[in-house]
DNA sequence: GTAAGTCAACCGGCCGGACGGTATAGCGGA
DNA sequence: TCCGCTATACCGTCCGGCCGGTTGACTTAC
């Protein structure tokens, strides 16, 4: 199920993410996620008092390594105007192709959580108006960046839900397109 | 809770989905969704003989109203090349601001179908599929068709997930952003 | 050095409640 | 009388949460 060794708590957070992506939402049962770390129920709810507690934990751990992974994203993109929106960019496709594992996660810790309660997805809120804000000061074209995050975020919800997948003939045309408003303010 | 009158059938989908709406998924029970219709839990498994038929049903209804709906924005919009994202553009934008009655509807059973049976939304995969396809052969630059698509997608989940609202000054923005990625092949 | 005490970590069984689904009887119009 | 529709009572199951108890490591006392 999950790896013996590390800490109690990183393995049930892990494992019970694991079980929202193997088998769903409902599959999340505190017995389950117990069982799938190697630990009793009773264990569990030492570390997590409720199974709010759980998912509160869950959420806490994707946001920041969320806005981690962002930051990365950015400072690793050359400065200058539109530095967020290529940042996004280059996040989100290099996530949308292989194991993508962040991707998936996020997924998963999504659905349960706001299952649950939406108020559970603050702390994501709140990373999102971080990059909301960045990307206000990107120097492109207002809106631009904008509509860049929100494709990122189609990109995303396709994936969530199983809508769509594109091949990675279309991400490529599908990122070109997006290349384009990437040009500063005219 | 639902208008009186109307038949029981469409009372009972009216009130599941409002409910999912004001209290979330899982407060959608049998009990809850036949006393909102005015209804007895038999009355309901009269018509339902499962929560997983009243989630079909559900769902049966939205694909047909997205599509219906959508197939009205395309042919309100002058054909030509780009047409279908045109439309695309003007249904997304023109239900993201007033009552957006249809895209909270939507939300509420994406969530509550996908909750119980991810493979519940085929009929929805199959509506995005035929906005693919037609997209696909619009005359536009590869990739542009699909980008705004995915944008406006992103808004749709934005808006399920409640993670970000846009002013309607965003919006405006954002569409003139993807406006630029109109303008036919080079 | 060892006995006593302490504390975090964990176990596993139990309970109350809710939910999906079944069974069966009742009612009103054609 | 028959049939579409509705009401009521009930069952089995499952889940979240609680609780008494246990282990083992580490400190302190003598």
């Amino acid at each position: 199920m999950v790896d013996s060794q590390t800490d109690s708590r990183t393995r049930i957070l892990d494992a019970a993410e694991a079980i929202v992506q193997a088998r769903g939402v409902p599959a999340l049962t505190l017995e389950a996620a117990a069982r799938d770390a190697g630990i009793s129920k009773g264990g569990l709810l030492y570390h997590f008092a409720s199974k709010e507690a759980l998912l509160t934990g869950l959420l806490g751990r994707l946001a920041e390594a969320m806005a981690v992974d962002f930051d990365k994203a950015v400072t690793s993109q050359p400065e200058g105007s539109g530095r967020t929106a290529r940042a996004m960019l280059a996040w989100a496709f290099g996530a949308a192709v292989p194991g993508c594992e962040l991707q998936d996660r996020a997924a998963a810790v999504f659905l349960a959580a706001f299952h649950h309660d939406p108020a559970l997805l603050d702390p994501i809120r709140a990373v999102f108006a971080r990059m909301r804000a960045a990307l206000a000061q990107d120097g492109l074209r207002p809106g631009a960046a904008q509509a860049i995050m929100c494709a990122t975020d189609g990109l995303f919800m396709s994936h969530v839900f199983g809508l769509y997948r594109l091949t990675e003939a279309e991400l490529a045309e599908v990122r070109e397109a997006l290349d384009m408003l990437l040009e500063p303010a005219r």
